[in-house]
DNA sequence: AGTGCGGCCTGTCCGC
DNA sequence: TGCGGACAGGCCGCAC
């Protein structure tokens, strides 16, 4: 399940691919993602030659000229480069054959992902324009949080899943840096210190980081831009741990759901 | 405005 | 061994 650092894994996986490489042509074979499809992107972007790959919270921005292609891998999404007479696969959706014979394939079995073309500018499209503030810049500190936060009573674990907090904060990586920060997932927002939100903004830039560093965490379908797992989840200290002694204490990790969505942590060392 | 939840989709796993 | 059903999960869009 692709979270940020899959997405920046991908993203310079295929950056060396693309950039500078004209688009030969775009082959939808199946329209039916997340949202459709629009038939200006293998209209527009053929012809064209890409510039940049950039990436915005779980967003890759394909740039080309005055337009860009957005993709969002969803939830079993990923690109990959392959010779362009590579035989598509049942869930090989969309294909960027390039002018050097090779090709940017998009797979997604479950099809939760996207694709979306625009010729204006890409952070100020309908599903970029609210994002929060990226986990790895600046602005995204324990202040922004503490701050953020107020007196809201929605657990932690929630309020630092919402786009609007911070991206690219997905639900394995909340459980890890909560875990990291001593923090219990059922905390209510508004009710953490500003020292203890410090400690949770640089446990989520870490873990964050170690990830992207290890190439991503591979949980059942994930394979990175060149078919390879990623190595972050031998480091996972409380996800999907649920019954096994944790690391610190050695007391058993526990499951709870919050919002529909598993969480793990550490009863003892979280409060 | 903040919060909660339905819905999208299919591969995998579990229990019978 | 086969089968049905639960589950996983990002995140928009809607209802309250």
């Amino acid at each position: 399940m692709p979270e940020l650092p899959e997405v920046e894994t991908t993203r310079r996986g295929i950056e060396p691919h693309l950039v500078g490489r004209g688009v030969a042509e775009v082959w939808v074979r199946d329209a039916r993602l997340r949202w459709p499809v629009p038939d200006a992107l293998a209209d527009e972007l053929a012809g064209r030659r890409i510039d940049q790959v950039q990436r915005r919270a779980k967003y890759l921005l394909l740039r080309a000229g005055d337009g860009t292609a957005i993709v969002h891998l969803g939830m079993s999404g990923s690109l990959r480069i392959l010779d362009a007479d590579e035989p598509p696969g049942q869930h090989d959706h969309v294909d960027l054959v390039l002018d050097d014979g090779r090709c940017l394939r998009f797979r997604d079995p479950r099809r939760f992902g996207s694709m979306h073309w625009t010729r204006r500018d890409p952070l100020e499209h309908k599903l970029l324009r609210e994002l929060g503030p990226e986990p790895l810049g600046a602005l995204f500190n324990g202040g922004w949080l503490h701050a953020r936060a107020g007196r809201r009573k929605v657990a932690v674990k929630q309020f630092l899943m919402n786009s609007h907090t911070v991206v690219g904060v997905g639900n394995i990586y909340a459980s890890e840096a909560l875990h990291r920060a001593g923090i219990d997932p059922r905390r209510a927002a508004g009710r953490i210190s500003a020292v203890r939100y410090e400690r949770l903004a640089a446990a989520v830039k870490e873990t964050l980081t170690e990830a992207i560093a290890a190439g991503g965490t591979t949980l059942r379908d994930f394979l990175g831009s060149d078919g390879n797992p990623g190595y972050f989840r031998q480091e996972l200290l409380v996800y999907d741990r649920a019954g096994a002694p944790c690391e610190t204490c050695g007391r058993a990790i526990e499951r709870i759901v919050q919002g529909a969505r598993a969480s793990y942590f550490c009863p003892s060392c979280q409060r």
